[in-house]
DNA sequence: GCGTAAACGGATAGATTCATCCACTTACTG
DNA sequence: CAGTAAGTGGATGAATCTATCCGTTTACGC
């Protein structure tokens, strides 16, 4: 029942390919939701019928940009977890992640409409999920982070920190550092050192961040 | 340039007007996301004439819903400036407002989609500024929060837990209020204390946060 | 009760969006 | 440098969505 006839993409198909993804990335990125495949297959520059062979709808598409990004946190994961104090680790997953998740304002709507269930980003959710818990396993032990400290805080704090930088990605693009030192200290961890966190927003930088009609 | 002429509505059209607004309420809160006019008069038991005749388009519908909500976060406000100790004071409204946020899984959407700058709520906007700020002052006067606090804080901290809320709002329906108290104690205050914060959600708790296909 | 202005509902014209299909072009193989 | 399988683009019909219009019904002042 196998079928793994991956035979490769012309050249041409595959620059397309390539070109197709990133302009959805960019425009769903920039309207904050899904733009049609039609939209998508004028802004790259090629025809409909192009996308709709390479992609046959929204999900499709929204799986292959989910999957590269999948890739990226679970790099994060395993360099994180090379670190040999447990709290510079887990403190170094969590500033990393959300570093990357503040510069990828497409990722909540691409999540949105990917399907999560199929293959092959359900085996990588699996393999996230065990790097994420000996993260935290090891922090627990060394006391680094406050009793009762769990994954599943992570994932609420990546959720918190995306919405604040999707927000204010605008108009005050270094805002999460602010949140990300707030929440670690929330979590019992010190605040990241390396680099100064900025300063509450201004107002009128927060009145930016309400959105436009 | 007035045009106050506040004609009442007959009685029918106010319980048709009120059964519209609930019932668009409770459809985007369910799905997250907009629904159609059409949609809403035929949830709601009317006919589309109805919806278009009190609602022009979708904007006013939204400004409708949002100026009710506004009035809320006014109250809340006024409430905790009456209460003697500032930090207390800054609790009280922190708490609440994110209690009363979490609460409302429709307020995203229906900010997403009104008017911001229309009359009425541009000057309820103003006004729950100054009232926030007051709050703000007077904990940094007493030293109840951490020196560089501010307004956006607040503003930042509420997008926060609305994203928490929102998402954890059908599997984990108070795990908001543990990161109310994560991010009470990174703004430097004390965490609230009249009720006790749930424990971390569980894996399988998490992993009904992720979005449906 | 009656008269009438207000409100109702839903059929439907018009606009928009979706997705297919196929005549033409292009990259790769031998 | 053919031969051909793979790929291209966009015109177009089907499906869906928007919002108006008008014949009928209802609330309310007198």
């Amino acid at each position: 029942m196998s079928e793994d006839k991956e035979r490769p993409l012309r050249a041409d198909a595959e620059r397309n390919r390539r070109q197709i993804m990133e302009t959805a990335e960019r425009m769903f990125a920039e309207r904050g939701s899904v733009a049609t495949l039609n939209e998508i297959a004028h802004e790259a520059g090629v025809g409909v019928g192009t996308v709709y062979r390479r992609f046959p709808d929204l999900v499709s598409l929204m799986n292959a940009l989910f999957a590269e990004r999948f890739t990226t946190f679970l790099q994060l994961a395993e360099t994180a977890a090379e670190l040999a104090e447990p709290g510079e680790a887990m403190r170094h997953y969590l500033v990393e992640a959300a570093r990357w998740r503040a510069g990828d304002p497409a990722l909540d709507v691409i999540l949105a409409h990917a399907d999560l269930e199929a293959a092959p980003t359900a085996g990588m959710r699996e393999e996230l999920g065990r790097r994420v818990d000996a993260l935290v396993e090891r922090a627990l032990a060394a006391g680094a982070v406050h009793e009762g400290f769990a994954s599943s805080d992570v994932y609420a704090y990546l959720y918190m920190i995306g919405a604040i930088a999707d927000r204010t990605h605008d108009v005050a693009p270094d805002a999460w550092r602010r949140y990300v030192d707030v929440l670690l200290r929330g979590f019992g961890l010190e605040p990241a050192t390396e680099t100064q966190a900025p300063p509450a927003m201004t107002d009128a930088q927060i009145l930016g961040t309400w959105p436009k009609p």
